[in-house]
DNA sequence: TAATGTAGTTGATAATGTCAACTATAGTCT
DNA sequence: AGACTATAGTTGACATTATCAACTACATTA
């Protein structure tokens, strides 16, 4: 059973972290889901953006990242603008609205992390991180 | 960007999980979903098993839990019987057909672990579980 | 230039999750 | 016993997340 056990408690920490970040976010009043954060973080990091640098990075449909987009757009928390090298594709980019509202789901993060993290130390985290990076890797090839 | 890392391999993680399971609950042909399948094994293990266990252990609203019962009662795969001790409850019970899908998610379960857990000892694993679970616990409390 | 591939959109639909209101039974308190 | 509160489960409504297929427009390759 060691195998079942192990699954569980992966499941169960996911869905309570992404309760913990759903009701944060609800806090903020943003009317956007944990998705939409999570887009929003990777066009602030990831600089050219575009819809495929994201399907790809969340291993996502294309569908499902164009209407996050969309929503972001017509909150304006992002802007598109044409991609000089691809006339297909848009660079996405953060607005100024949304770059103050990066410094909230920032703090927020920490907040979290540090809530998850209590007990353990920089070792157990980086070992954590390291076999989690490599289970993920074991299961998309 | 520690935290960041961290949290997105989780998500990464868990979402290949998942899709692993969903694709190979798929070829069994059962018409269900990843999460009835979690549900069933709940009731394989805990003896008795009435809506509430399921809904506590999963974390999930008892609404989701009524129709995820519902599903798998019209594939007959389950079936409820009344709770002698309480009569607003019904225990849960697996019928012959789902005793014998059990067998083959189980085969599934082991094969997706295997796969995910290639390069890792015993220890690494263990440690992980640990971790997991402490993580879990800080985040429900 | 024809064929093939890629970026992104749209429609349809499945799967998962949550809230609130409700019924029926259980337990508690006096 | 009767009143009050709590719990098990159901139902309706809805939000979120996810996937597939078909499509347009542009890019790349042969």
């Amino acid at each position: 059973m060691q195998e079942r056990k192990s699954l569980d408690s992966l499941f169960q920490l996911v869905h309570a972290l992404k309760r913990q970040l759903h009701n944060r976010i609800e806090q903020l009043n943003l009317d956007i889901a944990p998705m939409h954060v999570r887009v929003l973080k990777i066009i602030n990091k990831k600089v050219p953006c575009t819809a495929i640098d994201i399907a790809n990075f969340l291993n996502r449909d294309k569908a499902q990242v164009t209407r996050l987009l969309n929503t972001l757009i017509a909150q304006e928390l992002i802007v598109k603008e044409p991609n000089p090298e691809d006339k297909r594709s848009q660079c996405l980019r953060l607005t100024e609205k949304s770059q103050m509202i990066m410094g909230e789901i920032s703090k927020i993060d920490k907040q979290i992390y540090a809530q998850m993290t209590q007990g353990l130390n920089e070792q157990d985290l980086e070992h954590f991180e390291v076999v989690a990076e490599l289970m993920a890797k074991n299961l998309s090839t």
